[in-house]
DNA sequence: TATTGCATAATCTTCATAAAAAATGCAATC
DNA sequence: GATTGCATTTTTTATGAAGATTATGCAATA
C-alpha cells in the first residue's frame, strides 16, 4: 500500500519538501505554512502545494483553518516517521522496479524498449519517462539503432570506488579554484546544520535526511568554486552515489557524528580563508568516508 | 538543399562513420567495404549499412559490383569534401535550431515545451527528442512542474574557462590513478594517428575530423584510467566543449601540428611508464590549449 | 566458408486526441 | 497589504494505431 496514494507525483514531492523544510529549520507546532512561500521553495505554482498541504492535513501533520490556511500540527522534530513515509524512493514505481531488476542482475546489458515494456507490463510512455531519468543519471544509454545499453556505473564495488576517487580528485581542487567564493548566508546555514548533526541531531534524523544534508554540504561547496560545470559534475556524482549506497547499512551513529565534525573542520578552514588546509581536510575526509563504506557485503542483493 | 536527402538519420550516421573509418585507416581505392564488418563498427544491424553503402555509391564514393558488394571508388584521403558534406552538424535540424536560437540569445532561460513548439512550428514528438538530447548533453533541465530551464553551460566565455579547468583537474589525475593501464593496440593506433597529424596529415583533414581525433585521444586516455565514471565525465565535458567551440575559427595549421606533437610527447611518457611526467605534460598541454582558444571574439553571435 | 542481396519479423517514431495536472488570476478574507 | 480558496486557462501526459525504420534469417553466390 503506497504511503500517500491519490497524490500526483508533484504533490508528493511538494509534501516531502515541506516536511523537509520545516525539519531543517526545526519549526514548532503552530508554524504557519504559507502556500505562496512554499511554492517558491518547491519551485512550482501554488496549485500543487495546496494539494500537498491538504494531504498533510489528512495525515495529521498540519491543521487547516478556513481562510487562514495551514499550520504545523506538531513540532517538526516529531515528524520523522512522516518524513520516512514520503521518502523519494517510492516516487516513480517504474524507475524503482527497473533499478531493482538491474541491481538484482535480472536485466541483460542490452535490451529493446519493447522488451522492457513486456517485462514490466507497463505502457510505453511511462517506461520511456523512467528510461529518460535513468539516462539522465547516466547508467543507461541508447544504442545506435534500437534499444538501450546499461552502463556499469551503479552495480559493482568498483563503481563505488570509482565514485569516491572522482570526488577525491574534484572536490579538493574545487576549493582551490581561482573563482572560489563562499556565500556568507549559505555558510551559516551549513554550519548550523552540521553543528546540530554533530551534537546529536542525527538521532531524530531519517537516513534520507542524513544523506541529503551530506549531499547538500558537498554540492554547496562545489557551487562556491564558481565553476558551474564542476558543480553539475559533483551533483551528478552524488546522485549516482545515492544509488550505490541504496543497500548500505544505516551507518552507526558514531559515524554520523564524526562526519559532521569533519565537515565542520572543513567549514572552519574555509571561514578562515585557509583554502589549502580546507582542501587537505576534504581529501582526508573523502578517503576516510570511502574506507568506512566500501565493503563488499553492502552489495548483496535483496528486496527492499 | 541537404547534402544527403532521402537517408534516414541512422543511414546518414553509418555513411559518415564509414567514410571516417576508411579515412582514419587511410584505405586505398578498391578497398572492400564489407557490410557485416561495417555493421559491427557502426553498432547496428547490417540493414542501415546497406542503405549507407548504396548512398555512397550514388555520390561516387563507392563502386558496387553485383554479388560482390561495395568497394572504395577513390583513395580515402581524397574524400575530404564528402566527409564534410556528411558532417554531423546537419543531423537533427531541430536540435540545430534550438542551439542557434539559444546561442543567439533568442530563447529565454526558462520556457514551456509548448512555447518552444509554437516558436519552432514543429510537432511535439521531434521537439521532445531534441530536448532529450540537450538534456543528455546537460545544458537544459526539466523544471519541477512544467517547462524547461537552460543551464549556463554553453553560452559564455566563463563556461569555456570552466570546461578547461575541469579538464585540467581531471585528466592529469586520471593518468595517475591506481588502476591506470594502457591498451597496447589502442596505444599504437593513437600514436599512428597523432604522428600522421604532426607530419602534415592535418592538411587533408576536415575541421570535424581534427576535433574528433583530439577528442578520441583524450577520451581514450581517460578510459585507460580504469575509472569508468571518469571516462564518462570526460566524454561529457568534451561534448560540451564541441558546442562551445562551434563558432571558433578553424585554427591555424601550426596549432594543429603543435597539439599533435604535444599529444605524442604525452604518449611517449606513458609508453615509458613515466606517468608522473605524462600528467605534468598533460596539464601543460591543457593550459596552453586553453590560452590558444579562449578569446572573447570567438563568442560573437551569428548565423551558421 | 564467408558474404551478399533480399524477404520477413520486430521495433520504433509519429501524430492526433482525450484526460490529467499545473499555472494563473482574482474576489473574498484576514 | 498580504494570503487564501476557488475558477479558469494553459500545459503536460497517456494512448493507440499507422507508417517508417531497424533487426534478422537465409538461399544464392563469390
Amino acid at each position: 500500500m503506497p504511503a500517500a496514494s491519490g497524490l500526483t507525483p508533484l504533490q508528493r514531492r511538494a509534501a516531502r519538501e515541506i516536511i523537509a523544510l520545516v525539519r531543517r529549520e526545526d519549526r514548532p507546532a503552530g508554524h504557519h505554512l504559507s502556500k505562496l512561500a512554499l511554492a517558491r521553495v518547491v519551485g512550482t505554482s501554488h496549485n500543487p502545494v495546496e494539494g500537498a498541504l491538504a494531504h498533510l492535513a489528512r495525515i495529521g501533520v498540519a491543521r487547516h483553518e478556513k481562510d487562514r490556511g495551514y499550520f504545523l500540527a506538531r513540532d517538526a522534530r516529531l515528524l520523522g516517521s512522516d518524513a520516512r513515509k514520503l521518502s523519494p524512493a517510492d516516487d516513480d514505481p517504474l524507475y524503482r522496479r527497473i533499478l531493482d531488476l538491474r541491481l538484482g542482475r535480472r536485466l541483460p546489458d542490452t535490451l529493446s524498449e519493447t522488451a522492457l515494456i513486456r517485462k514490466l507490463g507497463a505502457a510505453r510512455a511511462p517506461v520511456r519517462r523512467a528510461l529518460a531519468r535513468i539516462q539522465q543519471e547516466g547508467w543507461i544509454e541508447r544504442r545506435a539503432g534500437n534499444g538501450w545499453a546499461f552502463l556499469p556505473l551503479i552495480d559493482s564495488v568498483e563503481a563505488y570506488e570509482d565514485n569516491y576517487e572522482m570526488r577525491r580528485i574534484v572536490e579538493p581542487a574545487g576549493l582551490l579554484g581561482p573563482k572560489f567564493a563562499l556565500v556568507p548566508e549559505e555558510f551559516e546555514t551549513l554550519r548550523r546544520q552540521q553543528h546540530r548533526m554533530a551534537n546529536g541531531g542525527y538521532r531524530t534524523m531519517t537516513a534520507v535526511e542524513w544523506v541529503d544534508i551530506n549531499a547538500t554540504f558537498h554540492e554547496t561547496l562545489a557551487r562556491w568554486s564558481g565553476n558551474r560545470l564542476m558543480h553539475q559534475t559533483i551533483r551528478h556524482i552524488n546522485r549516482l552515489r545515492k544509488l550505490l549506497e541504496r543497500r548500505v547499512v544505516a551507518g552507526d551513529p558514531g559515524l554520523r557524528a564524526r562526519q559532521a565534525a569533519e565537515h565542520l573542520e572543513i567549514l572552519d578552514a574555509i571561514g578562515r580563508g585557509d583554502r589549502k588546509k580546507a582542501a587537505a581536510l576534504m581529501e582526508k575526509h573523502l578517503v576516510r568516508a570511502r574506507r568506512d563504506k566500501a565493503r563488499p557485503d553492502h552489495f548483496t542483493v535483496g528486496r527492499r
